[in-house]
This record gives C-alpha cells, structure tokens and sequence, in this order.
DNA sequence: TTGTACGCGTTATCAT
DNA sequence: ATGATAACGCGTACAA
C-alpha cells in the first residue's frame, strides 16, 4: 500500500522530498535549486539550508535513470599488473576526467576465463561506455562487442571487417624494429622470447620476428626462439629454458615484463648485459627504465593509444551513428644501455664510484 | 504528453514492455520471466522467444534504482602504478567476485588534489561500498569518509577515535624488523630513504626509523636520512643526494619503488649489492622479485589488508548496524639477496654460468 | 518563479 | 499463473 512519499527513502536517507518538505517548497523547486537551475533567493536558501540539515546526498542511480548516463567510463584489461596498462590507463584518465567523466577499472586479472560475460554485464548501461584491450578475440568476444548496448572503442588488433572502433598498433613492425636495431649492432645469434602464440599480439610478434630476421637474411634457429607468458616469471623460465641450450648473443622480448626476467635469467647464470647478450624489451614502460642496466624497448604508443581510443569513445558517445573508426599508432624503438651499440664495458662491471650517469633518466 | 509505453526505451532499445507486448503477455509476467521466477512453459517459451528476437538486455540502473543495489564495489586507490596496490587489489577482487558482485577501480594517480570530492561523488550510490586507502588523511577526508551514504571500509592508519571500518599494519615495526635484520648482519651506518613526512606512512616509517636506531644504541646521522616521494624516480634522485654526501653500509627504503630507486642509484654509483651497501625495501611486491639481486622487503601483508578490508566492507553492507571494527595486520621481514647476512660474493659479480639460484623465485 | 504530474525501466504487491 | 499498478528517486514539461 505504499507508504506516503513525503518522508526519507526506503533505507532512511534523506531524498528531494525531505529537502522539499524541510523548505517547505515543492519537490520541482528543491529540484531545481540543487540543480542550480532557477529559484528565488529566498527559496534557494532555504533549501540550501534544508538540505544541509538533513545532509542530503542526491542518488546518482535515480538521476542516471532519468538523464540516461551515468558520467562513467570503464576500461578493462586483463593484468592490471602489466605496466604497460597502467600508463594507457593514466592517459584515458586524463581525458575522460577532462570530459567531467569518471574512469573506472575492471581488471579481469587473468582470472576470470569468461571476459564476455564481463563485458555483457558491465555494458548493461552502469557506464556510459567501455574501452577494452583484449589479447585474444574470439567469435564471442567479438559478438559481444559489436552488439554491446553501449558504445566500445577496442584498443587491439581485430579483424578487418569489424565494425568497431578500434585503435591499433603494428607490432609487427615492432619487432622488425628491434631486429634491424640488433643487426645493425653485429649481433647475428638472435633469440627471441614470445608470449602465447594463440594471443592476438603473441602471434603478431613472432610472424614479425621471422619476417625480420628473414629480411636481413638470417635463418631462424628454432632453440633461439622460446615461448612463455606474458609476465615476469614466465619470462625468466622460458628464457632460462633458452639458455640451457642455445647460446644467444641478443634477445628481443615480447614486452617488458618477459624482458625483465630474461635480464634477472640472464644475470643470474653470469652473462653480462649488453657486452655478452643484448636484451630489447617492448612496450618500453616505466620498467624498462627501472631496470639495470636501462632496457632498450619497442615502444608501441601505449599512452597514445590509450588517449586517442578515449577521445573516439567520447566521440562516439557524442554521436552513436558515427561509422567504425580505425586508428594507427606506429611504433618505435627507444635505445638504452641494454643493447648500448658499443657494449665494451658492461656497466653492471663499472668499480668506480664515479660512473657515467645512464642515458635518459633525469633525476 | 508522453507516448505510449508499450514501445522501446527513450534511445531505442528494447525494454521490458517490448518483449512484453511482443510476446503477448503482460510485462509482470516478462519480467517474473526474464528473472526465472514463476510462468507457465508456454509462458516462458513465448517470453524467451521474444527477448531472445528484439535482443533484449535488461537495464541495470533501473533495476538497481528498484533493489537498491548496483552489486558494484569500489576501490580507490592514488597511484595504481605502485605495485603494492596491484596485490592489494587481486585480493579484494577475489573476495569480491566470490560474493558475486563487481569490483572498479578508481584511480585518483596521484593528479586529482580534491581526493574528497571523488569519495563523495563515487559513493552517491553508484557503488554499494568502497574500500579506500588514502596515505594523507586531513579532517574534510575525515568527515566525508565518516558521513559516507555508503559503507567505507579503510586500508591505512586513522585516528584511533574514527568511527569508520578500517585495517591497519604497523609499518613503524616494520621499519624496525628491517633495521633488527642490518644491525645483526653488522651493519653500522644504516641510511633511511623515506617518503614524504606529511603522509601517515611517511611520518610512521620515520618514526620507526629513528625508534629502532635508538633500540640499538646507534646515533640517527641525519646526512644518512633522506626524504622523496614514494616513487621510483624519486627514490633514485633521493638515494643519489644521499650518496653524494655520506657512505651508507646499509639503506632501509620506505616502499619497493624507493628501494629500486635506490638500487639504481647505488650500482650507477659503482656500489655493490649488498657487499657494499645491503638493501631494505618494503610492502615485498613482485617487484623486489624481479631485481637482480632480489630485494630484502617488509611485508606489510598488502593482500592480507585487502582480503580483510573486502570481508570488513562485504560484512557491514550485509548488515549497517555494526560497530566500527578495527584489524591489524602484522609486518614481517623477508630476506632476500639484497641483504644476505655473508655478503662476502655479490650476485652481481659471480662469472659462472652455474649460478646458484636466487632465493624465493621458482620459475 | 512555483507547483503538479509524468516518465525513466524495473521489480514487487496484490488482486484476479 | 497472470495482469494491473504502485513504487524506486529524480528531472522537467507544462500550467498556473
């Protein structure tokens, strides 16, 4: 039978109606004060004053009902303890927060196994829309996206004829980059240390691999080439897996975490870096510069794509019958002392106390 | 004038009433449907059929605006960059997830000054609750997190009268174990690079620092105490300063960002690890793992923190009325080979290829 | 300027 | 089992 509406809300807390009846004004014209729209003097202060009393928060569930957004945009991957997120993340944030959004984070974590339902469920209009950065697309995946109820910028390889905006970079090319680096450095036994090759940027990377080495006419030895995740421990493994049976005088790996533990494998089993083995991480995050010595790395734009894929969202969101974007960040290959092209002195043997202060980090 | 409802929602997409009027029936009966409550076989075949066809997705907002739930938790947390974070995070996901609900992530990155005014927008009710983990706690933070419309929980020292949900560790001990751990290795000229003073954790570890020299009869030389930020860039240009002024047998850091920091710094430098100068960090994330030589870290049980906080938050949103509870986790040390107590062979230097493996990391 | 009343899309209640 | 209808809390035409 429904209790009158002119006191709090189900669980106890002050609504318009307490506000208004407080002032002893309409619903409409506590409404409006609070809103900042229109009201005499009077009547905004008493309700200023009334809503203070009671402590009213407005409830951002029934205003999202009635204005059909809610002000949030999500972003989801799948490690949010892969750096290279975390700088993609720093750059949406940036611009949704500019846009009086607010960005919001799911991390799968590489736990959960189902992202669509992830997906299906987050989109049912909690945001006003979604940026996601899937490693590997399935048919589901992809229906997901192309039907979701709210607007979805993939950042990520997909396919051609998707029609989805998306932004994406050529990592392919990456590697070549890396390759041609390390070619042009007198290394000829190059290794290669890949995550999953059934992820979309695992098989990228290798078919770039080979085609570079391919290119400067190089035949691949297989013991050279090693496969793991793309993490840290799994790095580490597979390239101790590498270094029990070949014998490497470079490594590329397919992103910074791998890099870090074929540098800590490395190290720990005596060889110096670069002088011995050359390393080149990608994606050339904050832990490349971490790292001693610095780590050479493929940079794939992150920051930029994360940026531009939230600027087609708010787009999008703008204007939903925009058709389809595609969006193309280039790589390139920023150089440190990893694979420094005159490695005659490894710094990690440098005794003096007064060393030459590594390249590009300013303190 | 309002059209007819019986047809889609305001921007076009089925509701409740188009499957209802599709199939024939009326929308309680849709929606008893469409939420496996209650209908006859062909009831529910009819239903189904027609949801499935107009390819209805149910609206969160108003369904929340009914059971006044979202099923969202939220966590907000200023740097997602620090790793200690990261750990934090994977533990309240999974306690989290197990009660079925949704955890996002608002990060503040260290760019948003009004850290108040997120904590009371979030939480006007798009979240069910938050757990949030502020290291600079004013008074207008305070009052909001005590008037908060939804249930808070608190990671990190508070006031000891605040009626809020809050789990705490003691860093000021753990800054102690860390020192206990030097002296007895016969560490003498202990350094201290710490964060910022005017931050809980900061003003804690110092006093930790400073109470555990004095345990141990050591005057506190305060060329050898350094203050930056709780980052890694900071932390490398703080251990620099330091060393620039003092010879340090030992360096105790604040958090594992200072600690890479400072190890950076300290091999730049020309020191050896730890024969020359033994390391401390603190929070043990995966990031002291991944050093070469590993990293000597305090945990501070950042996932234990985090598993508690989510069971503190999804105790109180089951049931309001109890009392403010407040947890503590213990500190403990891990030693690693930043600090090995026979620091007479530095992993850095050891030439053969047969390294024994380093402590701690199973590939 | 102010108040009345309706709609946002859903679930729950109460008759039938 | 089913259908009409009242909430949920808010914003806003529209009329006064």
């Amino acid at each position: 039978m429904g209790r009158k509406r002119l006191q709090e809300s189900a669980d106890g807390r002050p609504t318009v109606h307490t506000v208004a009846a407080r002032a002893g004004v309409s619903i409409a014209s506590a409404s409006r004060v609070l809103n900042g729209v229109g009201g005499s003097p009077e009547t905004v202060r008493k309700v200023r004053e009334a809503a203070a009393e009671v402590g009213y928060v407005p409830n951002a569930i029934a205003r999202s009902l009635q204005s059909q957004r809610t002000g949030l945009i999500a972003l989801a991957v799948e490690d949010i303890g892969n750096p290279v997120y975390v700088e993609m993340m720093r750059a949406i944030e940036e611009v949704v927060a500019a846009s009086g959004r607010q960005l919001l984070v799911h991390a799968t974590g590489g736990q959960i196994a189902n992202e669509t339902a992830l997906l299906r469920r987050l989109a049912h209009r909690y945001v006003d829309g979604m940026i996601v950065s899937p490693i590997r697309v399935t048919d589901d995946h992809l229906a997901a996206l192309v039907d979701s109820p709210v607007p979805v910028v993939v950042i990520g390889q997909l396919g051609a004829d998707a029609p989805v905006d998306n932004v994406r970079t050529d990592s392919r090319t990456g590697v070549c980059l890396a390759v041609d680096h390390l070619v042009a450095a007198g290394r000829r036994r190059i290794g290669f240390v890949n995550g999953p090759l059934d992820t979309v940027p695992g098989a990228a990377r290798d078919a770039g691999f080979r085609a570079a080495l391919a290119a400067h006419g190089i035949e691949v030895d297989e013991r050279l080439v090693e496969v793991g995740d793309f993490q840290y421990a799994a790095g580490r493994a597979a390239t101790e897996r590498l270094l029990a049976r070949a014998r490497p005088d470079a490594l590329v790996c397919a992103n910074d975490l791998i890099a870090v533990g074929a540098l800590h494998a490395l190290l720990a089993a005596g060889h110096r870096v670069p002088s011995d083995v050359a390393l080149v991480g990608m994606d050339d995050t904050e832990l490349a510069r971490m790292m001693f010595p610095q780590l050479s790395s493929v940079s794939l734009g992150s920051a930029e794509r994360g940026r531009r894929a939230a600027e087609l969202l708010l787009q999008r969101i703008a204007d939903p019958t925009l058709p389809p974007r595609r969006e193309q960040v280039p790589p390139s290959l920023a150089v440190r002392a990893s694979s420094a092209a005159v490695p005659d002195v490894s710094p990690l043997f440098v005794p003096a106390p007064a060393a030459p202060p590594t390249p590009e980090v300013t303190a």
